[in-house]
DNA sequence: TATATTTGTAACAGCATTGGTCACAGAGAC
DNA sequence: GTCTCTGTGACCAATGCTGTTACAAATATA
């Protein structure tokens, strides 16, 4: 189904790297707690790279580590660093700019679609994952420790 | 691109009806405005349509209208009523349930992506069908006219 | 009643995206 | 030098979205 799980398998990757610590993880072991294939994990790894939130080394001995600390990766980052696309997609063709409804409709629901992106970098933004971490070590505290808030 | 346009659409037809009033508008109107098929119109009207959002009547003269004031109608439920999917998707295929981490990490998305879900329907639910019609009227009253604010 | 109009819906095609797979070049450890 | 691992390109199947044609059912109107 077209809608992706690339957010999904990001913070399972990242929270994996995150439980690892300094010791980098191959691809290989990471698609087999995903349940996927390891170019799939690669390639997130590699969106997840260039967004400067994990580094890698080729060769014997390489792997993929994190690049800054879990409780300083926002879920927002990882959003963004894994979905080019906008939630929302606008009209496929332009509407009848002579429709009085047709000719700023666009820029009216732009609006909205800002104020949707902004609320959910919002609570995006509440959670590191390094508290994504904490709640898959102690379920129970879950709700608690999902408040690793900053800024 | 997998990215419905139909919130969009769906926006843009309510507010066409809203502005016409009683007037049953046809989807060969609508379509002109909308700048695409009457059929993908009748289809987004017939969701609507099951939301209890407009009603129709087939038949010459017939045609679609709101089926409650616009000021009654949030976009929020616009959206619910067009789009069956939610925003993110899950893993693919369920994580490995040995893993420490895949054996627990849908549950803590899950709790994320259902307050993602809460921002943007309360994001959603401040604005009406209403006011995206006042905005459309007075653009440049659009900032304030935008807090039609309801709930 | 007969006719014209309009909705509701099925069916199909074209296109884009996603994820799984193979293949292979390049980097790096030993 | 060899082995291992990442980065990446290419391809495929499955899926979803939209545009389009076609047609039955409903309804106003003559």
């Amino acid at each position: 189904m077209p809608t992706s799980s690339r957010f999904a398998v990001a913070v399972h990757v990242l929270t994996l790297l995150a439980w690892a610590g300094d010791e980098p993880l191959k691809s290989d072991y990471i698609a087999g707690s995903v349940n996927t294939n390891p170019v799939v994990i690669r390639r997130i790894l590699c969106a997840l790279a260039r967004a400067g939130l994990v580094t890698s080394q080729t060769g014997a001995a390489g792997g993929t580590r994190l690049a800054r600390t879990a409780s300083d990766i926002t879920l927002r980052e990882v959003y963004r660093a894994v979905e080019p696309r906008e939630i929302f997609a606008m009209h496929r063709s332009p509407p009848d700019p002579e429709c009085p409804v047709g000719m700023i409709i666009e820029k009216v629901l732009h609006r909205q679609l800002t104020e949707i992106d902004n609320a959910m970098d919002e609570v995006l933004g509440r959670t590191t994952i390094e508290g994504v971490m904490r709640s898959v070590k102690q379920p129970s505290r879950a709700a608690k420790s999902r408040r690793t808030t900053r800024a």
